[in-house]
DNA sequence: TGAACAATTGAGCAATCATTCAATTGTTTA
DNA sequence: TAAACAATTGAATGATTGCTCAATTGTTCA
């Protein structure tokens, strides 16, 4: 096998095991979804919008004040964390109240906030 | 309590929610550090190495053929991954093989795989 | 119906970041 | 010691993204 097939720059060095791991890679989008979940997770306005709603369901504007933001940045990312279904909402009058989508979430977000206590 | 005293543009909707989340708060930095975390965990290139990693200890140059893109690229995220604890190495001759960080790292980890595949 | 206000949206800008490219370091071995 | 190669690094670049600002939508109520 030609190392020029790849656009990797050297020889592969343990054909077994790289091999043997390919077999097990999940499907293709897999990976890159798991990616873009914790993407998600990975600004700390959305964190403390997450810890926030795990706390208490809130409205925009009560998430605006507790954070200093606007509106319209709070509800940019409410959007981010809407479409990744990280949250769910529910309109009443004029507000809309956010809350956490599922306990999975909550679970995912509380196991990770455990470890950066710890470290 | 007057409303300019904040960067929100908005009246304060629910007080006393909003008042109690805020004595619950964690310490400024917590939820900065738990961003940076997920961050880490947030591209496509960092998930397939950790997932990889996951799988069995491995050099550069054997991430480098499993994912088709240069030591170079590899050896950038590595180092990510290395900043944020993630990943722990080892030099032997010209090779330097990493794994998994710890148990803490697989857990979470392995919790978000899960959660992809159910949706 | 129109004034008031919560919320959303799109365009634009500045900052961040993943990858490439070229150069360099570290280790082995001929 | 010099060649070979694994790995790292820094600068540069193109793409992504978070926030601001202004405009708009949706709802209430006087």
């Amino acid at each position: 096998m030609s190392r020029n097939e790849f656009a990797c720059d050297c020889d592969m060095i343990h054909a077994e095991v790289v091999e043997k791991v390919r077999k097990r890679m999940p499907e293709e989008n897999v990976l890159y979804d798991l990616a873009d979940f914790f993407k998600v997770l990975g600004d700390s306005t959305r964190v403390r919008i997450i810890w926030a709603l795990d706390e208490h369901e809130m409205c925009v504007c009560d998430l605006a004040v507790l954070l200093n933001m606007t509106k319209s940045a709070i509800s940019h990312q409410l959007r981010s964390l809407r479409n990744a279904n990280l949250v769910k909402f529910r309109r009443e009058g004029k507000n809309v109240y956010y809350s956490l989508a599922d306990d999975h979430v909550k679970d995912i977000f509380e196991k990770g906030l455990e470890h950066i206590k710890e470290v």
